[in-house]
RNA sequence: GGAGGGGUGGCAGAGUGGUUGAAUGCGGCGGUCUUGAAAACCGUUGAGUCUUGAUCGGCUCCGGGGGUUCGAAUCCCUCCCCCUCCGCCA
């Protein structure tokens, strides 16, 4: 959520950063809503002060024996009137903040200005000694090499579930989670992250904290009996584990970690990316989840995506860094990389993190605040997460980029403790 | 699912319908004392919002919403959440 103040003081700015992010801009309808609801209420507010006033004298004439009847008759009068102001109040109120509630946060000034995926910068990238981006003959894609072994079954994850619902098998298993152990270790042991193992499910006010709702909820699975919606990601239960709460400022930067499996209903997305784990309903991620002060984000958000790229080193997997331009920036995000991992056989860069700053805009709407020491006041924290990583993406790439010619998979060496094998098929 | 108890400031915990934004304790901050620290003592310490250039000031907030009243933390209704016990189950 933007600061209303914020969007009054400045609406030219707020106006070309909702314009670059491709979305709607209503601007002039919230300072049109916002005009009305401070006249009426300062006028509600003055006839309360009245009010009180005027109960004051009662209680000092009651006291006194004396007969306050004129007083309360009026009073009554200005009693009801207040109460229709207060209506009216609070209808004006909701519509405000459904109407802020659909604003996007705006981009930093140091994101590039584009239209869309195609407009994105690609800002670094890192490739193992003695890598080709010619594929070698042998190598066929994750769903065919994963079939072949034996080790992945979409099929009977579409009996069970639907598309879209992998099931691993075998040594498959084991090597996903030998990853979800090794990335999680990996951030605890090196990067200083305290893991959390958050509930999957979680309630309406913590999807808004984050915000998923209002806009992505046709996006997510819902449990209609008890009104919970399944994470689409450990962001979401992580970051509003503070929600409604000052952190002391000596605690800044928190720096949180955790594994969760993520749920997508991927509307409207189908035929597009939709070959075996390109885009699934299910999938494990390990989350990265910062809360800093403002004056550190920026650094902090560098040092997010230096963490989820030391894994891919260390597993000596191809990647480069795209800073995500205005277009393509999600609602809450001020600034975004996306870390793309290679594919051989799709010939092509796969998403496989996303990190992010949202500055206060999380903070504000989730009311996550530190205690700024110097003037003992309550501020918004800032926000950040990436995947570190997820782990669909990265078996993609395993799986590919770990082909040999004889049809199997050598385990990368860091895994191979987690596995306890060193080659599958 | 059944029965009961409870939701008050960072925490613990009082609160007769009328200077109660809220006693008291702890914690935090500042100070006295001390070589320094602890202890002790003194003082101080909620958030949001409107108005203003900034103060001053106004208003709101005792789980959420509604009601009664001139006036509600306090009375009534309703919803939510937490805890304990019983039942069922992993």
């Amino acid at each position: 959520m933007l600061d209303l103040k914020f969007i009054r003081e400045n609406p030219e700015l707020v106006k070309q950063g909702v314009t670059n992010k491709n979305e709607k801009d209503t601007v002039d309808e919230i300072l049109g809503v916002d005009k009305v609801r401070r006249e009426k209420l300062q006028r509600v507010e003055a006839l309360k002060a009245e009010r009180n006033k005027a109960s004051q004298e009662v209680q000092q004439l009651k006291r006194a024996g004396e007969n306050a009847d004129e007083i309360i008759i009026r009073m009554r009068s200005v009693s009801d009137e207040i109460k229709a102001l207060d209506d009216e109040l609070r209808g004006i109120g909701d519509q405000l903040t459904e109407l802020l509630s659909w604003v996007p946060n705006l981009p930093h000034e140091s994101v590039p200005v584009g239209k869309s995926e195609g407009d994105n910068i690609e800002s670094d990238k890192w490739l193992p000694e003695g890598f080709s981006f010619e594929k070698p003959e042998y190598v066929v894609d994750h769903l065919e090499i994963g079939t072949k072994l034996d080790i992945l079954d979409f099929e009977r994850g579409a009996k069970l579930s639907g598309s879209g619902f992998p099931v691993y098998k075998g040594k498959g298993a084991t090597l996903e989670r030998a990853l979800i152990n090794y990335m999680l270790d990996y951030h605890l042991q090196n990067h200083g992250y305290t893991e959390i193992m958050p509930p999957l499910l979680v309630n309406a006010d913590s999807m808004r904290g984050t915000g998923q709702l209002p806009k992505m909820a046709e996006d997510m699975y819902h449990m209609e009996k008890d009104d919970l919606y399944a994470i689409p990601t450990a962001e979401v239960p992580i970051t509003n584990l503070h929600r409604n709460e000052i952190l002391n400022e000596e605690e800044l930067t928190v720096k949180y970690c955790g594994y969760t499996q993520c749920f997508r209903r991927e509307a409207g997305s189908y035929g597009k990316d939709s070959k075996g784990f390109l885009r699934t309903h299910q999938f494990n991620k390990v989350e990265m989840v910062k809360f800093a002060k403002p004056e550190t984000s920026y650094d902090e958000l560098e040092a997010l995506v230096a963490d989820a790229t030391d894994i891919l080193k260390a597993l000596n997997i191809p990647y480069r860094i795209l800073t995500l331009c205005t277009g393509d920036l999600s609602f809450s995000a001020a600034k975004c990389y996306d870390i793309e991992t290679w594919s051989p056989a799709e010939n092509k860069w796969l998403e496989a993190s996303s990190c992010s700053n949202f500055e206060d805009f999380q903070a504000r709407r989730a009311n996550i605040r530190f205690r700024n020491k110097e003037t003992k006041k309550p501020e918004f924290v800032h926000t950040l997460n990436g995947s570190g990583l997820a782990t669909s993406r990265l078996m993609v790439s395993i799986l590919e980029n770990y082909q040999t010619a004889e049809g199997t998979i050598i385990v990368p060496e860091p895994l191979r403790k987690y596995t306890g094998f060193d080659v599958i098929g």
